[in-house]
DNA sequence: CTCTGGATTAGCT
DNA sequence: GCTAATCCAGAGC
């Protein structure tokens, strides 16, 4: 494995080669507003050519599938949406706006269809791939498709489980609830009262978050 | 089969 | 604030 500079205010919080803890299953199977919230601080990492990229998550959102017009389960079962069905723990990616790739993990027991979209995370590891992967461009991470870019995250992850390479979730540091901003989402006008639930978290003054 | 619009972003006005 | 970029899932016929 290539050796991994990191600044020491990161190395304190991703240890790369000691100690990897990967998030159990148990995890993704509470409540999805929980399991959203939980998520801030947990690492992301995706392994590219033996090359470490990493991030804290710093922002999400909760979709509540049948409970939820904004979430794309809530019509049932489709083809594009069968991961979510998938019990909690593997990852949901679709593609949008014919350019762009949003990532997210399924939460809840098989059959529930709800999910977590990762909206932002803080660069840990690898920022010079991801510097790359987005074409040197000065937002590296903020918002769910451009996060998807500098990690090169797309349709082949659709229903990864995120506990094994290349792609998974490592054991963070806790956010105290205290620094847990909840408002509403974001891009779901269109499904009436939803688009008002406060399903989005985010961590207190990071500097990496999507929109204020 | 055709048509529409989206869990977005960047760049310009 | 506005809009182009660009594809595919879902809906309607």
């Amino acid at each position: 494995m290539k050796k991994i500079i990191l600044t020491e205010k990161n190395r304190l919080l991703f240890n790369y080669n000691e100690k990897i803890e990967k998030l159990p299953v148990d995890f993704f199977l509470d409540d999805t507003q929980k399991v959203a919230k939980a998520l801030l601080g947990q690492f992301l990492v995706r392994i590219l050519n033996g090359n470490i990229i990493a991030g804290k998550i710093v922002e999400t959102e909760a979709y509540l599938g049948f409970n939820d017009p904004a979430c794309h389960s809530y019509k049932g079962k489709s083809e594009r949406v069968k991961p979510m069905f998938n019990q909690g723990g593997v990852a949901y990616v679709y593609f949008i706006y014919g350019m762009y790739h949003c990532f997210n993990v399924v939460t809840q027991q098989k059959g529930v269809p709800e999910a977590v979209l990762i909206r932002a995370i803080e660069p840990l590891a690898g920022i010079d791939i991801m510097k790359k992967l987005r074409d040197y461009r000065k937002n590296l991470t903020s918002g769910p498709a451009n996060l998807c870019k500098a990690m090169e995250i797309d349709k082949r992850f659709n229903n990864h489980p995120l506990n094994a390479n290349p792609l998974y979730l490592q054991k963070g540091v806790q956010i105290p609830d205290n620094q847990i901003i909840k408002t509403t989402r974001i891009g779901v006008n269109y499904a009436g009262e939803a688009a008002r639930w406060n399903l989005r978290f985010y961590i207190l003054n990071n500097q990496f978050i999507s929109k204020k």
